[in-house]
DNA sequence: TATTATTCATGCAATAAAGGTATTTATGAT
DNA sequence: ATCATAAATACCTTTATTGCATGAATAATA
């Protein structure tokens, strides 16, 4: 394997065509730079100058190599800097995980804060259920995901991200729509009910049938989906009825109207996990990233209720 | 600067994560190959594997090393045989001076066989009048041309390509078109000429002027042109007359007849022309290509002669 | 819980590579 | 023909790298 060192002896004998004054400036004495040239074409197995005793010049597959050795030093010049830049996190890649329900809630808030303080990491977004999310956390294929409680794995770190409510999606031209008060959870026990499978999120799906048992009925449950915006999609199309988070609202969809529910319903708790041994800076930076905004959104949040009450 | 041979034990502890089975692959002791990453470390000035005594992974910075040493030395890897390549000719560079009449002889099934022969060779063209060859080749930013002789200069190694008779371009609506003969030369004598002006081809230039004084008058200089397009176009203007390469008959220009002349024309020589020092691998095969065309050519044109005759 | 095997790091001697000085050889210029 | 210059060679010194023996830490095992 050619040896940079000599390649850079080389582009000096090259540039200056004497090796006596290339010597100088690599501050070592001709002779052994005279040796190592020749070590060098032999090592290729070219000819690289065209040397009378009085004077040097390059063949064409030296000069070829003058430019290859050139643009492959320049890299190695880089090399150090650039993986230094990795190491403070400054440059890098952030591979991460979310549910579909965080889409309308702190994802976007989320990334742009981060993207604006750290502009040179390439971040990577995978839509994944939280169990598939739990396995590619451990597998290390995503530095960190956003997923729904509970995480019962000792090697993961969480962050709670969010605490919300959940509200009941109607089809529009369900009776209970027209009411415009707050509904009670009894109301819906004849309805068919979509659901995420208890596979994809078992927390949320437990919580629900529970929360429906305490209301006196056990829901019908008449079709799954495992994306929330499928989920609205099937309460629009007639399907059924469905409880959500109440951040969904955002979202809009015609033919689907949004009730609060009378009763206290369980919390849907949306944390960021990541594995605890992972030491990467860039992930280190989106979890403060992510640690700052629940903070300013929690405060914030306290302040309009502040606000409302006076 | 970082040594390539410190990035392949680099590779090669990143690919195993195992410094032990690392060195075995590397047919050398573990010690050292601790002690190289170390020093690898230090520097860049990145840690590079988080290592347990039991266990070593990357670092993102490592991770980031990883890929770029391997680009790197895979680079390195074929650095010797390409530049190999470009030694024997397999790759390579050649620029090209031509005259503007060779256009309409020998230049496209020169390159069209050069090509075929060596198509790893890029090919670089630049239409010049003959002297500004002379000088591009002395200053190397040609490796050969095309031009008109002669060539006095001693540094320069010549191939004759083609030789031509002249004859005269004449505007159709010229009274001396119509003649479906040769022309005697005096014919010409009250007639404007185009022609190159002497700066661009003294030797051409001074034989026509001396054919013409044979002929008994000197030609009356209505227009200079460098390019053999320009004065046929200039002919077909009706600006006046010119003499030309007989091989630019093939050019078939509106407005414009060629006639041959009664008497015997100076001979116009075009040679291939190349410093004599250039060991340019690309520049001898070009030579040698041209060499054995102008054979063929030759060749065909006694057997065209000789089947003529029978 | 103590032991053992594994594995990365360190100390020291041997070896290989690179560099320096003195000298030779060839060549272009005077 | 002689001289000055510049690349190559001879020979020795210095530096860097390697191998062997060993130390230290940890995870698995008895």
């Amino acid at each position: 394997m050619i040896d940079l060192r000599r390649l850079r002896y080389f582009v000096a004998v090259a540039e200056l065509l004497h090796f006596g004054r290339a010597a100088a400036r690599l501050h070592m004495s001709q002779p052994p730079l005279s040796r190592q040239i020749q070590q060098l074409e032999r090592e290729i197995g070219a000819v690289l100058f065209r040397r009378s005793k009085r004077r040097v010049e390059l063949t064409d597959a030296g000069a070829y190599l003058l430019d290859e050795a050139r643009r492959m030093l320049a890299d190695a010049e880089t090399l150090a800097v650039r993986t230094r830049r990795v190491e403070s996190g400054e440059t890098g890649r952030l591979t991460l995980g979310f549910i579909s329900a965080v889409d309308y809630s702190i994802l976007p808030g989320l990334l742009s804060a981060y993207r604006a303080a750290h502009p040179g990491v390439t971040l990577e977004l995978r839509e994944l259920t939280s169990d598939i999310q739990l396995r590619e956390l451990h597998e290390g294929r995503i530095d960190a995901g956003m997923l729904l409680s509970p995480v019962d794995d000792t090697a993961l770190a969480t962050l709670p991200l969010l605490r919300e409510r959940l509200v009941a999606a109607l089809p529009e031209d369900d009776a209970l729509a027209r009411s415009r008060t707050a509904l009670s959870l009894s109301a819906l026990a004849g309805r068919p009910f979509v659901i995420f499978p208890r596979s994809a999120a078992a927390g949320l799906y437990d919580a629900i049938i529970e929360f429906c048992r305490n209301g006196g009925f056990a829901p019908r449950i008449a079709q799954e989906a495992i994306q929330m915006q499928t989920i609205v999609s099937l309460v629009s199309a007639g399907l059924g009825v469905a409880l959500v988070p109440a951040s969904l609202r955002d979202m809009r969809r015609r033919g689907v109207v949004y009730r609060s529910l009378r009763e206290d319903s369980p919390l849907l708790t949306v944390l960021l996990a990541w594995r605890a041994a992972n030491r990467s800076a860039c992930l280190a930076q989106f979890v403060a990233t992510a640690r700052s905004s629940v903070r300013r959104t929690a405060a914030g949040r306290r302040a309009a209720a502040a606000s409302a009450m006076s």
